[in-house]
DNA sequence: TTGTATGCGTTATCAC
DNA sequence: GTGATAACGCATACAA
């Protein structure tokens, strides 16, 4: 009886100590060791598919639990080329403000067997600090909230580095884009607010760049001019509550007068504007001006603002954002594809939306735009 | 002239061809190949600190820049096991609430040279499921604002993996954590109103695995039983806007009046209660109603709100978990360390914080609140 | 199905 | 200061 196997349960009890006292992980080998086969044969059964007989999976199980075995994510993606990290590079304020997009995405992603490794960015310049360490950390693909520069695009091209860009667009390259469409939402709420028969238009823009509050005015400012109605006043901000109530004084100012809509760039400034109307100002909302955003974020339903606004369909957009880049990742999907959505318009309770049952006489300017949109 | 030296940019250009041929990355030996120096110098280069002549580090900074080496962060951790990566774990409601929380976190541990590796929960029973993953993914350490059980810990200790809890404590082990005193800010809070002369409080806590929320509740229940109070009425709630309008009217219903304050276990709770209170039952806040909540979120200095609440002191205690995490991993400092922060009492105007001018009649049970906190 | 041997790209150790 | 060489922990081609 010299060859008796030995018992699995010692062997390991042994092992492990072994392990502690040179102070090393557990590794592959260890399991091997313990469960009496190779390497190569712990290796496999943690690879789903492999073709391992049902004894030895259970023996090498056994070890593997016994030793608290768990494969070196680090050493597979050496050899695999495969990190399963995918980086998610969001600026601060968009993940202030819509703190659903990175969970709808760490979500999403982990459906599909990938990690987000994080990079957030106090100011969209600081793009290239960051990006330097996404190309260290060997991730296999990149989600952008951020704005690139077409020289960062350049280098995600030369690297082979799968890349979505979120909310983003860039005309000079061929990349794949998940965005909304602002500036249709833009056009879409002039539209509507036009219809009403508002004539005079503030806007409260974003900051200087952001790409997505830009779209919305060039849209907004663009349906004006066809609807043929006097150009907006424009007003710039931050995108913060603060500057709702600037911009709006702002406005009134350089109007002379209140004006008759306002559209702002994002919701939250949308309700900046709006306490500031009614709380300081005593001006009736939508009575005698009505004020809408963008975004639809969650206080925009609340009882006290029920704000007239656009939704992004955050979880679908960030749905397709994974999806787009799993497919490049994992199929080597190398078309660029752009997937635009469509903003739901709100209807809220901060704007007139139908046109003020005229009592005798309506302005000219007011029944001609009438009149253009329909 | 057959010794001559091979000019670097010709080389390197070749060599990068060669390199794509192969589809191959690029690696410290092709540097080397073209600086006409060895492997090990190269990656002497890349490291902060170490001996290397001026002309070596120039010739292979040159060359590394022509081929875009960087190095393989994966290759690196594998020998020096530290991957620089930290993991967060947080709940889907924490990161929806407190969005701030993972920017301040993300942004602290860069400064450390830490990069974090997201993990959210949809619910808070998920952890086991991510777990797993942590392992695998070789962290240096994990930063968790998730419910963990003792025997989570255990695994921790067992793994000799750094951990930090966020806003959870845990009594059966020793174990590094971070948190705001919500059981004091709840007293706190108790003990303003009960000054004020408030004396029927309601109370809408959080979802039941809240620990957060419900120490507070703890809190505020124990100041009232000190202060001779009668008990508070006491539903249940789910953090969300809604949960505060129906908890309001539960309240009301089970006290068969409405109460003189209602404490609620996060300020989105009480923003609802407040708009139910005034927009759809009519009750006057603070005038007949006191509402106070939890948090200090960005809509509860809103004008409409201007809510009374209690503020967690964020930044500074994402930088203490950073910083107590990064102690442990750098230094190894092993001693479980608790981190207490108290909360910031915010005035606001949702609740009455001044004593009625009595006219005539005091409720004696008013005034013997009144004499037991002074 | 299983084991042997090799390589992934780096850092660390040691001579020189 | 520099270069050879051995790890690090795993996956895979190949032979058995």
């Amino acid at each position: 009886m010299t060859k008796s196997k030995p018992t699995v349960e010692i062997s390991a009890t042994e092992h492990k100590a072994t392990i502690a006292r040179e102070a090393r992980r557990v590794t592959s080998y260890d399991v091997a060791l313990v469960a009496g086969v190779s390497q190569s044969a712990v290796s496999r059964c943690f690879k789903p598919g492999a073709s391992v007989s049902k004894s030895t999976y259970a023996r090498v199980m056994k070890a593997a639990s016994l030793l608290d075995y768990i494969p070196n994510a680090a050493a597979r993606s050496l050899i695999t080329r495969r990190s399963n990290m995918v980086a998610v590079i969001i600026t601060n304020q968009a993940n202030l403000y819509y703190p659903e997009l990175l969970a709808e995405l760490s979500q999403q992603l982990t459906a599909r067997g990938k990690r987000v490794l994080l990079f957030t960015l106090a100011r969209e310049t600081d793009v290239d600090r960051v990006l330097a360490d996404v190309w260290q950390f060997q991730v296999d693909g990149v989600i952008a909230a951020a704005r690139l520069t077409d020289l960062h695009i350049a280098e995600f091209e030369r690297r082979h580095m799968p890349l979505v860009l979120f909310n983003r667009t860039l005309r000079e390259r061929a990349v794949n884009t998940v965005t909304c469409d602002h500036l249709e939402a833009g056009r879409m709420l002039v539209s509507r607010l036009a219809a009403a028969g508002h004539r005079r238009f503030g806007i409260i823009a974003g900051t200087e760049d952001s790409t997505v509050a830009n779209e919305r005015r060039r849209g907004a400012c663009e349906r004006l001019a066809e609807l043929g109605l006097p150009p907006p006043v424009v007003v710039p901000g931050q995108s913060d509550y603060r500057s709702g109530g600037a911009g709006l004084k702002a406005i009134i100012e350089q109007m002379g007068r209140v004006p008759d809509a306002i559209i702002c760039g994002s919701d939250v400034m949308a309700i900046g504007c709006l306490d500031c109307a009614r709380h300081e100002l005593g001006i009736d909302v939508p009575g005698r001006l009505s004020v809408a955003g963008f975004d639809a974020v969650e206080p925009s339903n609340w009882l006290s603002y029920n704000l007239t606004t656009l939704r992004q369909p955050m979880p679908k957009m960030a749905t397709a954002a994974a999806d787009l880049l799993c497919a490049v990742i994992d199929r080597h999907e190398s078309q660029a594809e752009r997937r635009v959505f469509s903003a739901q318009f709100i209807e809220g309770a901060t704007a007139r939306l139908t046109p003020v049952p005229t009592p005798v006489v309506a302005t000219s300017g007011g029944m001609r735009a009438l009149v253009a949109i329909m």
